[in-house]
DNA sequence: GAGACCTCGGTTTTT
DNA sequence: CCGAGGTCTC
């Protein structure tokens, strides 16, 4: 192995001998290499084997990496290694030890959809019926006190109505273990508890883990940087890497402070800064640097680059979002064909998913190829779905989540009426519906026995055929097929294709089943062998699988091997790199996002974000942004971001409005629909344009107001001297103003 | 119980 | 504009 091409901070990192290192690696400092390497040098010099280390990451996407990475530089295999994420991680801990851990041996990852579906079973059967977002409420009340290891016994509840929703917490708790099913917390709060109580367990996995590494430092919530803490033995040595300036989920609940305790705690100020950047030309970083330094309480960090300049940042400015896609698009082909980019190296980023849409369109339009990631994943799909939801119940019949969502799929007769009922006989006799069947002796006894008979088939079957074999003749058994086959909806002969797909998929997954060592140690009771090792056994391949199938949602897309630009929301786009950038829809309201204008910290975190994703460009960056959006079928007016004045305008050029003389028509059809939706709100009456103290004011116009600065007029509301104006400022927001006594500048 | 129609509200980001 | 729920008719 080949320590040379390392710099001497990069160099000093991977081959560190003290206990507990805090590694500040900027964008593009080569972050993942120091990690990889440190691996793959433990292994090389024999201070460790694959059996001591332990390796977290926050994605799928960068455990995959880190393991090429290492293979790489090593000649032998490192199977055994536990590396993967956090959830990855406590999910094989507890299939270890899921007696300890009071688990069904069988039990099923459930994720947010499902979650949410189950807490609103609860809600209804509570017939509780006060907010509308309650199940939503709900599931972010028990996700958060999850986060920070509190049981629905532990809520310390204030008013009646956190007492009703931590009554629900407990219901779920019980449903959920009655049934068997672990969501995402509490794979990390179940393996949390483990540690936390067994002393043997703790102590088993401090000796063992000599050597902890973890990537996005970040980016650890709560949970995980306790759970971590829980690892670290007498003789533990934690390489931690991270970036303050990367940090980008502190709205799902991640904390930069778990660096500085980190550091406090264990590192004690064995700190190595990577400074150097090695990805981005001389303009991009600048305008990066010049854009985080608006941001307080860093910890303080300045890239820099050996490379040249580059060219500038070009920053585009145009009417509306189609002619914002039109033109990257546009933009695209003449890179493609005057500069010899591959399509593959071009990448369009944005803050939310939905903004793909209309660049989808734009890109078909004009023939080129593209690939959108993110959105709807495959393990996601509701076909998907349904034929997993049979393949859990051959494993866990007493799955309630996906017996009442394939009971009636395809179509068997069995409705709400027979399910209510139902519901009333498993609460009654305590068993599951799957078991309630029994005592039911409705109109529809038949048609219910003969559901339970297909999945006791199924059980049959699997025991015999391969695990692709049975998600095929399932797939057929079942009706799924059929009912999509003889379907007219356009959209389900995509269905099929996925069905097909995830046929595909089940066998791919057996062949590579070798690499999946997650243990199920039914014939050990879970417990200490002689040599002090717990043996890892496998799981059954349709276990694996469907853990597999929650855990990692997969990619949006088929692959379709066409070289072809990538099109992703900003943060499905950390730790990638790009030789050209575009990072589109950069306007106040959508980036930084309106819902976080609300309080400073929130805005820290989309500059952050920004920062993310100016860093992702090697060569070229391009920011565009339209004066105007279609937003939920509404028109939107916005203003440039406040990121843009924010960069130093020396990285800047600036790139002319498009197509500005278009403003008369697209005015004309927003007050048609506007108009439309204004009645059905009871607004007294909306205009295009008012004329107030002889000064016009008009859609779209931007004014300087006194005392909130620039701003957009977004809606005028009323007419005469009585109108009002909505107008979007960038510093404040939405505010509807009284034109007749406002003081615009 | 099934399917067609209507209304309403909403996703910012993800393991 | 979309999809999830509710309501209505057969």
């Amino acid at each position: 192995m080949n320590l040379n091409d390392l710099n001497a901070e990069q160099e000093k990192a991977v081959t560190t001998g003290s206990s507990h290192t805090l590694v500040l690696a900027g964008a593009g400092s080569g972050k993942t290499k120091v990690l990889s390497s440190r691996m793959a040098w433990l292994l090389n010099t024999k201070q460790a084997t694959t059996y001591d280390i332990l390796a977290v990451t926050f994605t799928n996407k960068a455990a995959k990496e880190m393991i090429s990475r290492v293979s790489s530089m090593l000649t032998t295999d490192i199977k055994g290694l536990w590396i993967g994420t956090f959830h990855g991680l406590c999910h094989k801990m507890l299939r270890i030890h899921w007696r300890e851990s009071n688990l069904l041996q069988s039990f099923q990852i459930i994720d947010m959809s499902d979650q949410l579906s189950l807490i609103k079973r609860i809600i209804k059967s509570n017939d509780v019926n006060e907010s509308k977002n309650q199940a939503r409420d709900l599931q972010k009340f028990i996700n958060y006190h999850k986060e920070y290891g509190i049981r629905s016994s532990k809520v310390e509840v204030y008013d009646s109505y956190s007492k009703k929703l931590t009554e629900l917490y407990q219901e779920y708790e019980i449903q959920c273990s009655r049934e068997g099913l672990v969501d995402f917390s509490e794979l990390l709060l179940k393996s949390y508890e483990l540690l936390k109580s067994d002393d043997n367990i703790r102590n088993y996995y401090q000796d063992r883990f000599r050597f902890i590494l973890v990537d996005e430092f970040q980016d650890t919530n709560n949970l995980q940087y306790e759970w971590l803490r829980l690892l670290i033995g007498k003789s533990t040595s934690v390489f931690a890497v991270g970036d303050d300036d990367q940090s980008i989920y502190a709205f799902r609940g991640a904390n930069v402070g778990n660096i500085s305790l980190f550091d406090k705690y264990y590192a004690k100020g064995n700190i190595i800064r990577l400074e150097q950047n090695y990805r981005s030309l001389g303009h991009i970083l600048g305008a990066a640097n010049s854009l985080i330094k608006n941001n307080t309480g860093r910890l303080g960090k300045k890239l820099w680059t050996q490379s040249g300049d580059g060219d500038k940042v070009s920053v585009v400015e145009t009417f509306n979002d189609s002619m914002e896609s039109q033109w990257v698009v546009d933009e695209i082909k003449k890179l493609v064909k005057n500069n010899k980019v591959n399509p593959d190296e071009i990448a369009i980023l944005y803050r939310s998913n939905a903004q793909s849409r209309v660049l989808e369109h734009a890109f078909f339009s004009r023939g080129v190829s593209y690939k959108v990631y993110g959105g709807l994943r495959f393990f996601e799909r509701q076909e998907i779905k349904h034929a997993l939801a049979y393949l859990r119940l051959i494993v866990n019949s007493n799955d309630n989540n996906s017996w009442i969502r394939v009971v009636n799929f395809p179509i068997r007769g069995i409705g709400p009426r027979t399910l209510d009922s139902l519901w009333a006989i498993s609460r009654e006799y305590d068993v599951s519906l799957y078991d309630a069947v029994k005592y039911y002796q409705g109109k529809s006894r038949a048609n219910l026995v003969a559901f339970n008979n297909i999945i006791n088939s199924l059980k049959e079957l699997s025991n015999k055929l391969t695990l692709s074999s049975l998600v095929e003749y399932l797939l057929d058994f079942t009706g799924i097929n059929s009912y999509y086959q003889n379907s007219k909806e356009e959209s389900d002969k995509d269905r099929l294709e996925n069905l097909k797909e995830l046929v595909t998929a089940a066998m791919v997954f057996s062949t590579e089943d070798g690499y999946i060592d997650i243990p199920a140690s039914s014939l050990l009771n879970s417990s200490l062998q002689d040599s002090n090792v717990f043996i890892e056994e496998k799981m059954t391949p349709l276990l694996s699988f469907l853990s597999h199938a929650s855990l990692e949602a997969g990619d949006g897309q088929i692959d379709d091997n066409q070289p072809s630009v990538q099109l992703m929301t900003v943060h499905a786009a950390k730790g990638l790199e790009f030789r050209v950038v575009f990072i589109t829809g950069v306007e106040e309201g959508l980036f930084p996002h309106e819902n976080s204008v609300v309080d400073s910290s929130s805005v820290e975190e989309e500059r952050r974000l920004m920062y993310v994703a100016i860093t992702r460009a090697k060569e070229k960056l391009y920011i565009t942004m339209a004066n105007s959006r279609m937003l939920r079928g509404q028109t939107r007016y916005s203003s440039r971001s406040r990121f843009i004045q924010e960069i130093d305008n020396d990285h800047i050029n600036f790139i002319k409005k498009q197509n500005i003389n278009n403003v008369n028509v697209i005015n004309k059809k927003y007050v048609y629909t506007d108009t439309l939706r204004a009645n059905s709100n009871n607004f007294k009456s909306v205009a295009s344009e008012v004329s107030v103290n002889n000064n016009k004011f008009y859609i779209g116009q931007h004014v300087r107001h006194k005392s909130f600065g620039d701003g957009v007029i977004v809606k005028l509301i009323g007419s005469g001297d009585d109108c009002q104006a909505q107008i979007n400022f960038t510093n404040s927001g939405v505010k509807t103003i009284m034109l007749r006594i406002a003081k615009f500048e």
